[in-house]
DNA sequence: ATAAATTATTTAATCGTTTAAACAGCTGTA
DNA sequence: TACAGCTGTTTAAACGATTAAATAATTTAT
């Protein structure tokens, strides 16, 4: 390996101090310095392939321009984008990204927020896991901190995430309107707010719709376990008292394995059920048809966490907390009853 | 924000020199350091919450345990999987990963390779884009790196990658064996060794079958302009002199978008046509009939790849280059042809 | 011609660590 | 009693940059 140059090599080569160099090539008291030196330290510069130590830089000046990314997992898609979207966003304010998977488990957010700390990263993005209240309160004195995709309603952080409530509320009205009235929701057991969330946004809208709901609608599966419980899910909504024509999967995942298992099943989308996805996926595209599916507008939130992050981190300033409204894409797993209209 | 703990104010706590705490946090001349002091400044760092900096440590020991990875687009499955499981392997030896998407461009690649390089990375992981050989060549000097999943077989570098050549050959042979005989191929449109290394195989697998490829069978799009010349590929295939009875996708994500197109055209597989795909998805188990493909190692690549990066690192010797063996998964799109049994 | 002002450059401290070398206080031995 | 050899600890330089303050060199004003 060749030996890398530094500001002591430039110096030496032109025959000047160390702090010439350094004005030269940061531009600064540029109308204190002589025109020649500077050219000569310039082309010294690229004679010999200058590249600043970042490291000896962040040392100094207590900034690495440097962002970490905590997210649940890196190779689950909705990560994965959101993660390309932050790197993009950071790199046009010449920061980079440090990410890390905490694999929904709080102590090992701890883990990565401290290897992250340790490597001096000026703030963190952090799709936070159940149970991380505790580590959040007490990183909120160490350094800034963006959520992003999930917050807390009773921690006062900075956030960037969706509505869910008036996303699923919506989505349900759009079914009820094509005139689904048994509508069954399929989501996770868990207390994160924003699950409990799209819970409380499918309540509400059926409630306001004067559908009272069974009790048998509403399915929550265990983080991981699916395969199983999904199909017994879904046997059980179709099969009832009360059978649904109309299923609501609450995230991307559960809707790719409730898609396979209707498949499984050989029940037919719409005609036997109608389908309602929360989150998009390139997977969906093979299902045999089209799926009507809310979409997260993921490429704001990334951006938007990212600026207000670095904003934060420049400015320091105040608490922001952006709720951000999801779209609606209609398509055919969602077509209008034929036989009867609405009662509405 | 609270003020960081560094070892001076340890130091200063305990009363004792800035020297000492470090050699004993980092368990130094453990046998010359009294046990009471010790137990004094493990206990001072463990109340100041102490945390090491690691930007100073870097600067000191020229070591920032820190591996950078360039892939083509982290928001790619196949990309972000690998990354996965390489920031898996990293955190086993205390490492962090840093990543970056060159986008299959070798000026963003450069850039990315710069900025990873002024971060002081103590190596890199590339999946080189098309075109990058003089950026790789001029990299050997500067620092350690492994390529994966792509390679040059004319740059002498580390890498892990496919056999490639043989993966598609079994692939092709089992296509044979199940009957099929006339078997098109849709790939890309490059010169990247990894890609042509592929068509290598699918003729060479026909050609030791005594079939005589027609050239309407090979199919090479353009990247990125996928939708369009992907229906129109795949009606050619299927309607030309010799229409194939099955097809042989070069990529997961050419699978993805052949899949769509033959839905669309309401083909049936394997029926009307056999499909072999390049690459696992978890989207195709949406599609109608479980896909037979060629699974690549992943955890395998990103574990050798990370271990060998590391090892180099930390003992700076030979070029090391794997090629490993691909798994054929088969499913039902490659159901062996039950009208007649074949001639061989 | 000399002081004052301006311009160009250097000195030196600093960021938080690491680590070789120096040093101080003991103990044991000749 | 002197000094060699331990044990325990400190000193100080270094990593590669930044930057306030000092200094040197030159020009302008008086």
């Amino acid at each position: 390996m060749v030996k890398k140059t530094s500001m002591k090599d430039i110096a030496q080569d032109v025959g000047v101090s160390i702090a010439l160099v350094s004005y030269v090539l940061n531009n600064q008291k540029e109308n204190r310095i002589s025109k020649e030196v500077a050219i000569k330290i310039r082309e010294a510069a690229r004679r010999l392939n200058y590249q600043p130590n970042q490291i000896a830089k962040s040392l100094k000046t207590n900034k690495t321009y440097t962002l970490g990314l905590i997210v649940a997992d890196i190779s689950n898609p909705f990560s994965s984008s959101l993660a390309r979207i932050i790197e993009n966003e950071a790199d046009k304010f010449n920061y980079t990204v440090l990410f890390g998977s905490s694999d929904e488990n709080p102590q090992r957010l701890q883990k990565l927020i401290d290897t992250l700390l340790n490597r001096q990263v000026d703030g963190l993005i952090i799709a936070a896991p159940e149970g991380s209240e505790a580590q959040l309160t007490a990183l909120q004195q160490r350094i800034p901190f963006v959520l992003i995709d999930r917050y807390f309603p009773n921690l006062s952080t900075n956030y960037v995430a969706l509505d869910n409530y008036k996303s699923i509320y919506t989505g349900v009205q759009h079914l009820v309107d094509s005139g689904y009235r048994r509508i069954g929701l399929i989501s996770f057991a868990t207390d994160l707010f924003h699950v409990s969330e799209r819970k409380r946004g499918y309540r509400a809208a059926l409630k306001d719709n004067q559908i009272t709901i069974s009790k048998a609608w509403i399915n929550e599966l265990g983080q991981a376990t699916y395969t199983g419980e999904m199909a017994k899910s879904i046997q059980e909504l179709l099969s009832g008292k009360q059978p649904v024509n109309a299923i609501l999967f609450a995230s991307n995942a559960l809707a790719l394995h409730g898609l396979k298992q209707l498949n499984a099943l050989g029940v037919s989308v719409p005609d036997d059920v109608a389908v309602l996805s929360f989150d998009e996926a390139e997977a969906y595209d093979l299902f045999h048809t089209p799926v009507t599916c809310i979409r997260q507008p993921l490429a704001d939130m990334g951006q938007m966490a990212t600026r207000l992050l670095i904003d934060i981190i420049q400015k320091n300033n105040r608490t922001t907390q952006v709720n951000l409204d999801a779209e609606l894409i209609i398509r055919a797993s969602t077509r209008p009853v034929q036989t009867l209209a609405t009662a509405d």
